[in-house]
DNA sequence: AGATCTATGACAGTTGCGTGACAAATCCGC
DNA sequence: GCGGATTTGTCACGCAACTGTCATAGATCT
């Protein structure tokens, strides 16, 4: 699994304790674009036994696992450990929740959650939790990568092969909506709406803008590799 | 009010601000049933007064008040004190969720809520609160690295390859803000909101002080290695 | 070949930012 | 209280960077 052995120093580790596999790796790529270092345990034992060798900064666990429940993980993270834990629970029940709550957990959210509301979550729980740790490691910059580019867009920032790229703030919001969207064509419209505001208004203005922006990203802006025109339907970025 | 003045010693205190007589009411008296002492207020404004009157253990907001809204009513709890903040609200947007978590709330839960369930949510962040405070006096003041550059926000001090650097107290506190967003750019008026307190007001007051604080921290203030410039989009600090 | 659609270079108008000057407000020792 | 020193906020100016438009050349489809 992803970040398993070397965890990257300076990043947020996270534990997914999840036995839905597709669930689970959909809750570690997003975490992952967030910024995260995300591991994942299909069982509660084995949650456990990550944790207890290798132990993350969070640890967001469901509560319907086969053998050791939900409930009863959290009990023994718990016992070992201080960790922050979230349940991520199909079920609202006020009951589970309670439950949930009462065994130890920090917060309870239901799925399907928003990956944004799980991190904003996250963070207010570190915020609180960071008065009494000393050493806590840093929020993660969320990062989103396509090959050798990488976009942060809390960073204001672009780098190609690790070195920055300057670009305008046009630029850089087109580029955002673009990885945004990664892998889906965006009409000139829909960006013209998107990053200017427009309603209405000239199309090739996007075309500009996107010429400028891969004479600074692409290593070859005549035969882009990233940003690609769809002719007659517009723009895409792919990794 | 509701046990304005004589609030009961060794009974938690919770403060509600919610608008709707009807709910507020309910809130209040599910709370006295489940053994707190439970004080409402109708607007954030008067949340806020009676709050730093009377300091209430948690308070429960609404996001739709009139006048202050819920949000600028989170921050300014934030801004004086440390008292934990949950939002009560009939939206459940991830939007609306995040904007509140990001504004410094520690939780959310959408309306019509369990009494059950809020109460279990106000205990697992005493949990968490407590941790925080069983440590506070011996904790060591953590120090924010920034290359050669230092910041213990607890100490109130800044060095600069090991060197005191005098600062004036708005130009801590913007540094502040940012070295604990660092990496992350910030906008004028996030920072105008989070330094001065302004809901709004002249972006260039942010300029003038990013420009004096760079004159001190920086080895060479027109080309600043760390406190940088994003054209458009505000501040950061980095590495 | 003709008709579209797209890329790109040049240019002028606009915007954003850094800076120094200055007055009001605040702090501080006495 | 009082007077000087420090800090704070406002303003205006000028430079550098960015934006949007246009014209032209190139590419792609029918």
């Amino acid at each position: 699994m992803a970040g398993d052995l070397g965890m990257m120093p300076g990043m947020t580790a996270v534990l997914v304790i999840e036995d839905d596999d597709r669930i689970r790796l959909a809750l570690l790529l997003a975490l992952e674009d967030e910024g995260y270092d995300a591991v994942g345990a299909a069982t509660a034992e084995e949650g456990l036994r990550v944790q207890r060798r290798n132990p993350a900064d969070y640890v967001l666990v469901d509560l319907m696992l086969p053998g050791l429940d939900g409930f009863e993980c959290i009990r023994h993270l718990r016992r070992d450990d201080d960790v922050p834990v979230v349940v991520v629970s199909a079920r609202d029940d006020t009951h589970d929740i309670v439950a949930a709550l009462e065994a130890g957990a920090d917060d309870y959210v239901v799925k399907p959650v928003a990956i944004k509301e799980l991190t904003a979550r996250l963070r207010a729980l570190r915020r609180r939790a960071r008065a009494g740790v000393a050493g806590s490691a840093p929020e993660p910059v969320p990062v989103l990568a396509f090959g050798e580019l990488e976009i942060s867009p809390d960073g204001g920032e672009v780098r190609r092969a690790g070195q920055p790229v300057p670009v305008t703030r046009t630029e850089f919001r087109l580029l955002c909506e673009l990885a945004e969207h990664a892998g889906r064509v965006l009409s000139r419209q829909q960006l013209l709406q998107r990053v200017w505001g427009y309603d209405s208004g000239d199309e090739r203005l996007v075309d500009v803008h996107v010429g400028r922006l891969r004479q600074k990203i692409e290593s070859d802006p005549a035969t882009p590799r990233h940003l690609v025109t769809l002719r007659g339907l517009g723009y895409k970025l792919q990794r």
